[in-house]
DNA sequence: TATGAATGAGTATTCATTCAT
DNA sequence: CATGAATGAATACTCATTCAT
């Protein structure tokens, strides 16, 4: 349990804040409570309930507990704000995707039923970061859009790698495994329009229902292709 | 296949107007192009661009060749604007979906296909309108929010009372129905994020697939119910 | 009973339309309802209501039972319709008291009797238009202004004329005529603020009273009764 | 005779502000200049002019040397400007009237005599405020117009208070008290509409005069009562 | 970091007015 | 005269942002 980043707010972008800093092997898979400083924190609720351009500085100062100067201490501008915010968060999943990968065997099943839970989890323990990160990609401007969607690729062409990987090796069958890498990263993300870790359905249960999926739309082993199924 | 409304503005609200409207048996498949009033057709690419609260009235008077006096002419506020817009949308959907069980069979595993293909048709051939939708729910005012999800709801029950149907008749096995549901729904609302109809994968390829997904999550027949299978 | 101006709508501007033109000898005394053409009589209570700057050429229209253009059929523009109005008030305020001054005898007490009398009826009778006069001359355009403030003041010389008389004659007795002159002409603009001729306090009983004390502020001789002095 | 309240601008509504506050016995009499926040003056000069309706915020902005934010620092909305000015002005009438009868003998006649000088002093020395108090009365919101009217009535009731108690003490004669009341008030709101107080008729003899014509009218003591005197 | 004052540029909306039919 | 469509120019008000203290 790090102090590291308790409530103090931070200069601005990069870093990877977030909680406690993953640094043993596998607790990609183990979430805390997702602790910000205030301003991301006052930042991920209104830009999930109204959205970047239906939040206003005052409504930020506000919920944060600072006075409307006080928000501009740490950031420059409400972009700023989001594009911190935004990265924090993508930030989180690259490094809990590059876990992911790093501490799985190296075969593409493995791979990329690693990565697959890891899009999943995040998904369903960072729900609200992950829904803000997707509306508002395009409250970003240019140059920061272009940033963050640097990473996301970077995300998505891990998926595509080991997909790919699985295709080469003769594991996988699709024959669209561009379409099948975006169907299971869609796939993923829905969950967390919907998923609660604590409601009926088991968290265990839905991964592995939704891995099922996952391994069925690449059409691993035996398993048929994607298209017309014979 | 009548053309009719064209380009003339609508009063607003209540009306199915989007396109053809369907009146012969099975044509909930499909889909012209969407036809929308000048202003309509703004507010959809506007509000896909930039969301709601990204969109300026002076834009929405541009995008529609009127000025801004003009919109006005048409509705009383931007508020209106969208919430005509996600009406008629919607209303496309439960339309189309009425259609769906209609003309299916009347045993749970068609009335499921059909739904469902139709929930998939929609989200492929609806993409901007879905996503929208589904975006600006929270930029609804309270009394409008209230009458788009009771739509939305009354959606989501169709999807229910099949899969509940089919569990109640044994033919489909899930623990969690209501889950289910929502994954399924959440399943084809994602395909608007990524899907493009005119893309590599053909429609037939997806929907196949995905019906197929759609199957397994409520765990059709002699298929496993959802926890770890087999 | 004249047939003149029923309710036909007027082109606009110079003319004494109001109701039946007083002709006869000594009808300034006599206040029948007040029979506008519609626009007048629409713009006569909206301003009253809401003044000029508040009032909407919607709201004219709505008022009049005309639509929008039908109420610039008439009047070219929104400020027409208040100097009209102003006009045709002012206009009856001038005839009548030209009358009273005619039919009265010569003497500067009679000529004062009659024309401050006169000016109560006016402001007892015409309150809404008298209201409405005194409050939107700042909203007339200076063109406008100018040639209604020519008749407010055509209006104020013949009190001031009747008093210098009866000063220069001896019979009044005032230092300060012209602000005698204009304690007078308040004193009856004020009774429209308050007064109702259908009230408990019966109009000859104001008159009376008024009047004694309109006589008292030019220092009336040996100072008369108050009423109808006989 | 303390100055304070330079030109600093207020939080706004409650308090008596306005010039110096009157502490001292009679200085209900006295009247300095009027020295409001910058943005009353501005409004009091504005609505004046142009009426509420007629003037815009940006006119206020300007007139007070801020910009429009800069008002909106202060002030809530234009209607909150109109409210806060009205109640200034009539609390200082408030104030003052109480005043005036606190300091004069408890004799109807004494405390009469007191009121109506303090009505017309305040009408005299305060004329543009007690015209857009009077004028723009109907600008004000319902609540608004509800609390300011009940300050009015106040007022209102003072002075039939002081009428009632001398005819009940047989001192005044009327057999009109309220009219009376409303007659004597409406008196000295007319002079608001003429009356320089640096103009040639001096204020003694303004108060004078217009005392006497007061009297006349409750029907003072051996005097005659209203109706037609003998 | 808080407070308070301040603002350029914009935001939704309205207004008086016009024109074709 | 009505209807319906249309608009330039405003109107009240807000927003992100800044600065002095």
């Amino acid at each position: 349990m790090s102090r590291s980043t308790e409530n103090q707010t931070p200069g601005f972008t990069t870093r990877e804040v977030t909680t406690e800093p993953m640094s043993a092997e596998s607790d990609w898979r183990e979430y805390g409570p997702l602790e910000f400083p205030r301003i991301l924190d006052a930042a991920l609720q209104a830009f999930y309930e109204h959205g970047y351009h239906g939040t206003t500085t005052r409504d930020l100062a506000r919920r944060s507990g600072l006075s409307v100067p006080g928000v501009y201490h740490y950031y420059p501008s409400k972009q700023d704000i989001l594009f911190d915010l935004m990265t924090v968060i993508i930030d989180e999943l690259l490094v809990r995707s590059r876990q992911a990968l790093a501490t799985a065997s190296a075969d593409p099943r493995s791979q990329f039923d690693a990565l697959v839970e890891s899009l999943l989890r995040f998904h369903m323990y960072r729900r609200t970061g992950a829904m803000v990160s997707t509306a508002e990609l395009r409250s970003l401007e240019p140059d920061n859009r272009a940033r963050y969607v640097a990473k996301r690729d970077e995300q998505q062409r891990m998926l595509d790698g080991v997909i790919l990987d699985g295709v080469r090796d003769g594991v996988f069958a699709t024959a669209y495994p561009k379409d099948a890498s975006r169907a299971i990263a869609s796939l993923c993300v829905g969950v967390a329009s919907w998923y609660r870790p604590d409601g009926t359905l088991p968290v265990d249960a839905l991964l592995d229902r939704y891995l099922t999926i996952a391994r069925s739309i690449v059409g691993i082993s035996g398993e048929t292709a994607s298209g017309r199924s014979r």
